[in-house]
RNA sequence: GCUGCUAUAGCUCAGUCGGUAGAGCGCAUCCUUGGUAAGGAUGAGGUCGCCAGUUCAAAUCUGGCUAGCAGCUCCA
């Protein structure tokens, strides 16, 4: 980084100091409005910045409003910002005579020894590590806003007291800052859940619940090109194919580790604790369902690697608030698959779930908004949150961290966020918003196969342990629908949408020439509609173009005669007059490459 | 689950001081037969999310519930 870019913007360190700042001008602002508000953290992230506060009312946009103009008189008053440090005594004194709760309690959690620093602006001081901009009219009075305001637990804990959040974005001009906020409006405008429900993919209704979403016609038509396909994929790549319950006695659940692990997740059918009657449940995960295929016989190492796979629709139990449009549903529906496999086979066939993957994600086109995770356990956590010993994770996460190291693979580490019975390699997708979610999970399990006593006879007619793997090709399809919708806003590549082809007759006497090319499409297994309402042409179009419709065909008198189609795209573009053989053919094609122009 | 906000026609939203509801789009019917993003007229459509309470009177005030949104926590 040259110097004269050192203080700007595109330094990302530069940028972070900035929003610190703001960070510590609010909270002066804060206090200066209200003095009894106690401040709790307030760090740069991603996006600006926050600071949360333990106030005895609740901050509504008008005391946000009122903040603002409070901020922008610090700047505006170009107060000096001074670092000083602080014995551990002298700054608990500070922070108990300045009624600092929380400060208190941060400054009891530093390790002994730690420098003790602090931020002063004017009247207002601040334990901080810092760095922070010099004086107080660095920062632009008119490139900031505070963006919202919410509920968030001390030190992230929801045992803990809940705080209020406030949010706030800066930039180095007034003209910034209006970008940054019209960007913001235009992915609002591809929300899945706004769109989705706009364009009939899916809606939800009151008396069906939270997290239980209706697939619509359209919806329900893209979930099912998309599952077929993945089931084709799966069969070329020798999976083979699973149909099991959707629920289990508790007994089994109590095999696989789940009544104890996982029993808050589960929609219990029956009291567990009557044990005169029988206890169900729905299943929140395919594995020991699919690991009865294996069982079913004494197997040898002639029938290893064994690939099931299987579209399984499961349920887990959300916390209420948790549930949001199709990315957190109650039920939802995956391409499940369990490879059972001698230890060697492991990362051929690691490898090999990985590259199915990345083809998914790729031929959808969200790879290139993807990330990896290696999410391991927790040691702390032993015998409580996960099974098995120390021995059998650390083998686990060593095997896989060695397999993605051969294999190339960039990853992150997430601590604490494996499953129970096994590390993850997590996809993780970054969406319009820049919220990542997991989309696609490939996990190494070698302990729920002890768990369900699974054996095969080894070449030296030896009894041995296989190894798991627990992976999706695509992952959720709610979820995966979701992000398309927002990727696509809503256009869809054509070979996923529910309306691929609209016809328009120009006037009654097309009609009939019309119907025929609708039959004639769908006889080709092409989605496509005819619309003979009595609207005009421009009416027709309007409408074809914001159902997103790929290609309309617009048929007058002039076709009718020549046996053309006027072809128009959803981008606009007037393609003019072909035969229908010829739009057919080109459709086919583009179909049959999944290409994602149009 | 937690904090805050929200709920009026299929959709987007008005509805002032508590006095039995309104627009645009959409839908239906009719007129219009038009060549690349909204032609015109008429009409239908609401137990104001649900249940209580206050009041002579509740879309409006209060409480509870349900659902939606933002974030936290949790998670695919």
């Amino acid at each position: 980084m040259s110097d004269e870019n050192l203080y700007t913007f595109e330094n990302p360190e530069y940028r972070k100091t900035y929003w610190h700042t703001c960070s510590h001008i609010m909270a002066q602002a804060v206090k200066r409005l209200w003095p009894e508000v106690q401040l709790a953290i307030g760090p740069a992230i991603d996006n600006g910045w926050y600071y949360d506060f333990d106030a005895p009312f609740s901050f509504t946009p008008e005391h946000l409003s009122k903040i603002e103009g409070e901020m922008k008189k610090i700047c505006k008053e170009r107060i000096r910002i001074q670092r000083s440090q602080m014995s551990r005594d002298e700054a608990m004194a500070w922070a108990e005579s300045h009624n600092e709760p929380y400060k208190a309690e941060l400054i009891r959690d530093l390790p002994e020894g730690e420098t003790i620093s602090f931020y002063t602006q004017g009247e207002f001081t601040d334990l901080c590590a810092g760095p922070h901009l010099d004086h107080t009219g660095r920062v632009k009075h008119n490139g900031f806003q505070l963006t919202q305001c919410c509920g968030a637990y001390w030190r992230g804990d929801s045992n803990r007291k809940m705080l209020q959040r406030i949010y706030g974005v800066a930039f180095p001009s007034k003209e910034a800052l209006e970008e940054y906020l019209k960007k913001q409006e235009e992915a609002l405008k591809r929300d899945h859940n706004k769109l989705g429900r706009e364009l009939e993919f899916f809606t939800t209704v009151d008396v069906i619940g939270q997290g239980l979403p209706i697939l619509l016609p359209k919806g329900a038509r893209v979930i099912q090109t998309l599952q077929r396909w993945v089931e084709d994929e799966e069969q070329k790549r020798g999976y083979l194919l699973t149909k099991t319950p959707l629920m289990a006695k508790s007994d089994l659940y109590k095999i696989s580790g789940h009544w104890d692990h996982y029993l808050d997740g589960m929609f219990v059918l029956g009291d567990p604790r009557d044990e005169s009657k029988e206890c169900f449940a729905l299943r929140p995960m395919t594995c020991p369902f699919q690991y009865q295929v294996f069982l079913n016989r004494a197997r040898s190492y002639r029938d290893l690697p064994m690939r099931l796979g299987e579209t399984s629709t499961l349920f887990r139990n959300e916390d209420s608030g948790e549930m949001h449009g199709l990315i957190r549903v109650r039920q939802f529906t995956i391409s499940e698959g369990h490879l059972i496999l001698r230890p060697e086979q492991l990362e051929d066939e690691f490898r090999g779930c990985l590259e199915l993957a990345k083809y998914c994600l790729d031929t959808v086109g969200m790879l290139e908004d993807c990330t990896f995770r290696f999410s391991q356990w927790d040691p702390a956590k032993a015998g409580t949150k996960y099974i098995g010993t120390p021995e059998q994770w650390e083998e686990a996460q060593s095997i896989m961290g060695k397999i993605l190291d051969d294999l190339g693979v960039e990853y992150t580490i997430g601590i604490d966020e494996a499953a129970f019975y096994g590390p993850k390699l997590d996809i993780q997708y970054r969406n319009v918003f820049g919220k990542e979610d997991t989309i696609v999970t490939i996990q190494v399990d070698q302990l729920l196969a002890e768990q369900f006593d699974m054996e095969y006879t080894d070449v030296d007619g030896k009894k041995r342990r296989p190894y798991i793997i627990h992976r999706t090709s695509l992952g959720c399809y709610e979820r995966t629908l979701a992000y398309l919708i927002e990727k696509y806003a809503g256009a869809l590549p054509l070979w996923m949408m529910p309306t691929q082809v609209k016809v328009l007759p120009i006037t009654d006497r097309a009609h009939a020439y019309a119907h025929g090319l609708v039959e004639k499409l769908d006889a080709a297994n092409i989605h496509a509609e005819a619309d003979c309402r009595s609207e005009k042409l421009g009416y027709k179009i309007r409408e074809a173009q914001m159902q997103k419709i790929p290609y309309m065909l617009v048929v007058g008198d002039r076709d009718v005669e020549n046996g053309t189609v006027s072809v128009r795209t959803r981008k606009g573009e007037d393609l003019g007059a072909m035969t229908p053989d010829a739009f057919l053919a080109k459709c086919l094609m583009e179909i049959a490459t999944k290409s994602k122009e149009v």
